[in-house]
DNA sequence: TTGAAAGCGCTAACAA
DNA sequence: TTGTTAGCGCTTTCAA
């Protein structure tokens, strides 16, 4: 008998705040969780309780009784690509100093592992999910549908977004690094692209569709490979590029690894750029500008992106339906360095 | 009344399963957790039953029953040091395919906010906690000494570890890095770092250990800065080494991102590498082996780091004090690559 | 503004 | 091998 309350594992529990405190534990409850309705002399009581006994809330207690926890899931599809790196510190940017905490899925570009993981999420009664993607399988669009917690999907602007969204439109970004490559003046422009999903397939609908207007396409100039994005994939797929297709003037390259790589291959063959080669690339890592030359970029607001979707889902979680602007476009920015200022 | 099991949110409860099976609550939990101790004939209908139902237990109930939860905690400095994010890449290899959930905490190269993280961390039960760094407070020490839970510590081999631990000799590491740039003839070289905290001072001690005993140290070619490691900072501490000590014949970089903006840099000046200027890199993220000239460098295993921590913390978990080599050394190696080969 | 009672959905401990 | 009983530590009613 008597293994009431402090006893296992010594930690306090809050019925022993409450007697320390001469209140009830729904006070001291209350206390913590809104204490603008408490008494100004009960809050103190059970103020001075808590930090006497060192008392720390149990989430999972928490978690059972109310039915909802404070993580916010985070689904992403890799997590060695740098731009999502960059998603993941807006994000705990966003969540830092707030009681929520930020549990990731990395479902490796897979919609069944992503799925899976929404329906894992979902049984922990998440407070919010953030996913990186648009291309959901119905099953996991069903899910997400009748989820109950917000949701925003992030990266991409786009109307078949379940509840909310945040990103830019990154057709438009395409096209605006094509046309860059254009008014420079290349007329031989390449594409190159590793990880062909279906955002990556889209991106390059967009440069084909841009490229094909200005009368500049030339589908042998597009490299492509399913494989990861890297630097070394970059020379490899330049490598391929030159040779099939030796007179490329231009590359647009659909990841800021693969610019890297696709720079350090013309270095390597004495491949004069901007001159001779002018390469554009995409997204805009901190590594892209310090090159030399400097890599033009279509820069995304990647941070920014996982700031803002926290920021969303928090004031949806505070008030659902307070959130007015439930998608949310932050642009693209198309920045012309070194590597493509030919005059 | 009759609001009992499937009547809020709809979702199904144990008790509903045991019901549909037509066996006891304890039955389901034990098909679920240990299945091998039910009998067949139990088991097979529990499993229709979860299927039939559509069952995902809560894990929040779970937590409060069984005090404890699936969660992993790994404590990390830094969310944008590509160091990182290849242990990440491990840890989250390591939990692939087990019922383990991982939560990142960001300390952001705080002790205090450490400290923070890991009270926080310890309050939610969780299964086990992976820590960057040896240099904790003596308060989050303290905590890790009286968790009840199997704690590693990743990075570093050190005996000052409070449960387990999987890293390298950092110190002999760099100590290889220097005598390779003094086997290859460099007699003047210098050290570039950034972001000194405890690890980053404690290698810089090993550099000029190394030279002052090859007689070649001079601390005017040291260049350190507070501020996070990136490209541009690379770029920036090897033109302020070069201005104020323009003998300088090679530099060890104390993280990738500096020794490619040492490279970019050098390249600017038309200063060839690796005839003028050897450049030695600390960690080799692939980037590092694609670069014209490629760069040498001081490999760190950093993703083996973190399926290894996660293996220990898993067999330790399962059966705790059964991990027998409780301080793992992985080794580093020394890839000498261009950047350094004057002969 | 405060409290009492009744669970949330699961598992530990014991008994059969 | 299976079941019964009694909570885990909190929050949700509802009432005062």
């Amino acid at each position: 008998m008597a293994r009431k309350s402090t006893d296992r594992s010594g930690r306090p529990t809050l019925v022993d705040v409450a007697k320390e405190a001469g209140v009830s534990a729904i006070t001291v409850s209350r206390t913590i969780r809104s204490p603008e309705i408490v008494s100004a002399a009960a809050r103190q009581k059970v103020e001075a309780a808590i930090r006497k006994l060192g008392y720390t809330p149990d989430p999972a207690a928490s978690a059972l009784a109310s039915h909802s926890t404070s993580t916010i899931g985070l689904l992403v599809p890799s997590l060695t690509n740098n731009v999502f790196s960059d998603v993941l510190r807006g994000v705990y940017d966003g969540v830092e100093g707030t009681r929520y905490f930020v549990q990731i899925g990395n479902y490796r570009y897979s919609a069944l592992e992503e799925e899976g993981l929404i329906r894992n999420f979902l049984s922990q009664r998440p407070a919010g999910l953030v996913i990186s993607s648009m291309d959901q399988t119905p099953a996991a669009r069903a899910l997400l549908e009748s989820a109950p917690c917000p949701v925003v999907q992030i990266m991409e602007i786009a109307d078949r977004a379940v509840d909310m969204s945040v990103g830019f439109d990154q057709l438009a970004a395409v096209r605006a690094g094509a046309r860059h490559l254009f008014d420079c003046g290349y007329r031989r422009p390449g594409f190159l692209s590793a990880r062909m999903d279906p955002r990556a397939q889209r991106r390059l609908a967009a440069f084909r569709d841009f490229n094909e207007a200005a009368g500049v396409l030339d589908d042998r100039r597009i490299m492509t490979t399913p494989q990861p994005s890297s630097v070394g994939m970059g020379r490899l797929l330049m490598e391929q590029l030159l040779s099939r297709a030796p007179e490329t003037d231009a590359v647009m390259c659909n990841n800021d690894d693969l610019a890297v790589g696709a720079l350090m291959e013309a270095k390597r063959r004495n491949i004069p750029v901007p001159s001779m080669l002018g390469i554009c690339s995409f997204n805009d890592i901190e590594m892209v500008r310090q090159m030399v030359p400097s890599l033009t970029a279509v820069a995304s607001p990647r941070r920014e992106i996982g700031v803002r979707a926290i920021a969303m889902l928090l004031a949806e979680i505070a008030e659902p339906g307070s959130v007015a602007d439930r998608h949310v476009d932050l642009g693209y920015q198309m920045i012309a360095r070194e590597s493509t200022s030919r005059r």
